[in-house]
DNA sequence: ATTAATTTTTTGGTTAACCAAAAATAATAA
DNA sequence: TTATTATTTTTGGTTAACCAAAAAATTAAT
């Protein structure tokens, strides 16, 4: 099994998992890596031979400490270059993801610590989510969804959970970056849409989109 | 045929042509590649089907303008990348080829042209080699092999033929670097070996050693 | 508890990229 | 020019990573 390969379903092995080591099935990793669920099947066989993952037979697939070792170590590449892109190459953070995607599978330790080293080594990424260090461990925060903040509150953008282009420059149009202050003015009772104020405007956010968002209240 | 693949493949024709478009057989290129000649067969015939090349059979290989362009443009990511692993950040001039061989197949032509911006549309990387353009237009230069410098004349170290790192660290260490100014002191006749002057220090050069480095006369 | 729907596995098959060994061709030396 | 050597091609075979369709197992719905 080549190394690419091997990287791309620990990664989605850790990310569907949540971090912790729940049960991935295959359905959802053929959907993630858009293969069907007898190529998984395949797959998963192998990385339980070399000791990445634990697959039980008609049940599901979860990391070992090495494979989640090596999850962490992708997810930390893969996450210092999309701040480097954005941080020191200009790229909007909309479109880094797809170019670390590639980036993260180069091969060469230091290179991570030299651009790690190069960005004051941040905890965090330009959609907001934990960078882990060299030893894997992950920064703990106490951040909610803005879908979860009372009326009248405030609080600062910490990051998203949808990475999609459309919903990033959806919020970019309204100066909703990482960073940003934000007080909640009102909380539709219909809908749960709120209409909050940002930069001295007001800004209406869906439900949907204020699922997406999340916040450290202040 | 996968494009890291090919790309491989392209470069390597290039390399082996001399930019020219001599013909390359199949015994070089599998000598480089590392890859037994029956695999050069069948690779050049694809390429030949993809119109890359020209391959006519049991004489050699040559790029088409097509495959040359692709070439040109695989060599500028290779330099970019050497470039500004060691210009931003500071990697080592013998260092930096072995990252590049993997960064030079990301395939995104807005990094290339902001890491070029970034570093000011450099025409040369840190082994001298010229960066050839957007357009695959290489700056010209009348640069000599050291071997060929007259006694007493003074000259400058524009770059290298071997990228070895034995020699490079060896370079290093007589301070032999890019930019250094030095002036041929004696040449023996018996083995060509030459005595120069650099940094105000006596560094004695082997024929062999100075076939491998390029100055240019000042 | 059956039936129906979903998920998983098995089986058989493809393509890309490689290699080893044998056969064919070309180049060089005697 | 023949013999020897080197290079190239052909043939047959492997492995990784995928897919399609059928079969088996699991889960959900009636
Ligand atoms: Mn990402
Ligand atoms: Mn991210
Ligand atoms: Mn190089
Ligand atoms: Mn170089």
């Amino acid at each position: 099994m080549q190394s690419e390969t091997i990287e791309n379903y620990l990664k989605t092995i850790y990310h569907l998992s949540a971090g912790n080591s729940t049960i991935v099935n295959n359905k959802q990793l053929a959907d993630k890596l858009k293969v069907i669920p007898a190529t998984v099947t395949e797959a998963v066989k192998k990385l339980h031979d070399l000791k990445l993952v634990i697959y039980e037979k008609s049940y599901g697939t979860r990391l070992t400490s090495s494979g989640s070792k090596m999850a962490l170590n992708i997810v930390r590449r893969h996450r210092i270059w999309e701040t480097y892109l954005a941080n020191e190459l200009g790229f909007g953070w909309d479109e880094v993801h797809e170019i670390a995607e590639e980036l993260e599978h180069i091969k060469n330790d230091k290179l991570i610590k030299k651009l790690s080293e190069k960005l004051g080594h941040p905890n965090f990424d330009p959609h907001g989510d934990p960078i882990p260090d060299e030893k894997g461990k992950i920064q703990k925060s106490n951040f909610i969804k803005l879908s979860e903040v009372k009326v009248k509150h405030h609080c600062k953008i910490m990051g998203v959970t949808d990475h999609s282009t459309t919903f990033l420059k959806y919020l970019e149009k309204h100066e909703l970056i990482i960073g940003a202050s934000i007080t909640i003015k009102t909380i539709e009772d219909f809908d749960n849409s709120i209409v909050l104020v940002c930069q001295k405007k007001d800004v209406s956010v869906s439900s949907k989109a204020a699922e997406c968002i999340i916040v450290e209240t202040i």
